[in-house]
DNA sequence: TTACATAGTGTTATATTATAACAAATTTTA
DNA sequence: TAAAATTTGTTATAATATAACACTATGTAA
């Protein structure tokens, strides 16, 4: 019969806030998404960054470290954040996950100089979006 | 006679901070850095953020997002900080700047499907360094 | 089904990281 | 030298993140 876990899914407070982020057309930050869930009945900042911290973990949201902020993943490809790109404009601050093969296949087969193995990458492009420059 | 600004030279503050960064052989955190400079009279924080801020916008230092951690800039090919990467040990904290001008060329090339133009880019590879997988 | 283990929750308090705002001093430029 | 730009010093506070503890819910296996 085979493992019967309830492998793919997500607690309560886990969805909710993955839902909410999923939404979401721009990154949200951790008291950002408080505030937006009080009224669900999360109230406190360790309930959010525990939910948070497992949804990167299973790779269902990426975090944008130099944002500190948070972003439903959109590609199937990056299995398990062990290889995220995005795009961010440094304008109206929007975020963009890059899905881009030929990319990930260059820097997953990356080797360090000294040897480093490497088992993950976190790769942050920044410029002006297209819809920026028209403006 | 051109211009005669002090463009590379450094203010007293400045100096200080730097310095620091750049004898440690390992990332230092702003409050860390707070700390060790207190006794030359630098004693808040908005005098040491922006000592950091001035140096990493002039690219002497690089902050690693993942980690809210300054490094001195081990290469002068990553002029003001358009192209930094680097190779950071999840075990031992170890961050190591990453020169490979393959690699900078490739991403510094790289262009977005959706049109968008980078300007800068920022990379962070992740594993287990040489000297914490023999222990 | 019962007990054991694992994961998730609710809560309070606190730690860590970063910026706002304002006055004064210094350095650069004209 | 006077105006402009940069840097400094200072106090207060904002924003981001975790520690610790008691409790509940769920999954696993005898
Ligand atoms: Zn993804
Ligand atoms: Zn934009
Ligand atoms: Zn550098
Ligand atoms: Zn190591």
């Amino acid at each position: 019969m085979g493992k019967m876990y309830k492998e793919n899914s997500l607690s309560k407070n886990q969805q909710i806030i993955f839902d909410l982020i999923n939404k979401s057309s721009e990154p949200l930050k951790a008291y950002t998404i408080l505030f937006s869930v009080q009224k669900k009945g999360i109230k406190a900042p360790p309930q959010v960054y525990r939910a948070l911290d497992k949804l990167v973990e299973t790779g269902k949201i990426h975090k944008i470290e130099s944002k500190n902020a948070f972003v439903a993943c959109r590609n199937s490809n990056c299995e398990i954040s062990k290889a995220t790109a995005f795009s961010i404009c440094e304008s109206c601050e929007m975020v963009d996950e890059i899905s881009d093969t030929k990319l990930s296949k260059y820097l997953s087969g990356f080797n360090h100089k000294k040897g480093m193995k490497f088992k993950r990458f976190n790769l942050e492009f920044f410029g002006i979006c297209k819809k920026c420059k028209k403006d």
